[in-house]
DNA sequence: ATAACATATGAATAGATGTTCATATGAAAG
DNA sequence: CTTTCATATGAACATCTATTCATATGTTAT
């Protein structure tokens, strides 16, 4: 008898597995939610989202703003976009970016209320 | 007159610039704030996190419930338990764990939101 | 005490990720 | 059309992180 199955047996209650695994969401949904948060999960990035609380910005202004190389912020713009956490609006040279929707506001409050415990 | 200098006054509205600036919170907030991201952008912990959604479990049944190994799991229940997102219960030779407060579900549920779009 | 078991921990390795550097694209101005 | 500027992109490098393996801790039962 293997070490899994020893475990099972002593521990496991089967109508709470059995519960559990039944409201599990699919691997691929939780894939994509880690892969979500993983956004989140940068400094550079939280920042430059915060920055976008307050007003649309430009490349150019966003990495003056925090003392970040134009490639670095870039490089992040394009994470964020792709993940539909910010919008692009290209005028002239230059491409101002905002904030895409109201989740973006309400993960990283609610994420701030636990920090801030 | 440097690069920097020059899209400066080129791009930057300096009332949008100074309200920006004035609303951003501290650096330290905003790195706790992506540390705590951090610890919901993988998936063995988001998978450990929506298991502790309908029951308390402990070590060796989360193992088998996800399909990890026991080593795995509680490397990661102590990076969860140390962002203070689960619980410990001791019980006799087991340890269970359980969710911490509503943000975790208010964060993984918002998240979840945005990622059903 | 000793054996069996659940959990925890430390070190090592492999894979992921952010920044930088160099360069490309695309738009406005001269 | 050539220059200047804002932005984007690709490759390389350095850092971080999750898993595994080996082992330690602490609890229960014999």
């Amino acid at each position: 008898m293997s070490e899994i199955e020893r475990c099972e047996f002593l521990c496991v209650h089967d109508e709470v597995v059995k519960k559990v695994l039944s409201q599990m969401p699919k691997d691929e949904a939780l894939y994509d939610l880690a892969e979500l948060f993983k956004v989140f999960g940068d400094t550079t990035r939280i920042r430059i989202l915060y920055a976008l609380f307050e007003a649309e910005l430009c490349v150019c202004d966003t990495s003056q703003l925090l003392g970040l190389s134009q490639t670095a912020v870039s490089h992040q713009l394009r994470i964020l976009k792709a993940n539909r956490l910010v919008r692009a609006r290209k005028e002239g040279k230059n491409v101002f970016y905002s904030l895409a929707d109201s989740h973006v506001r309400q993960i990283i409050g609610q994420g701030m209320e636990h920090v801030e415990e």
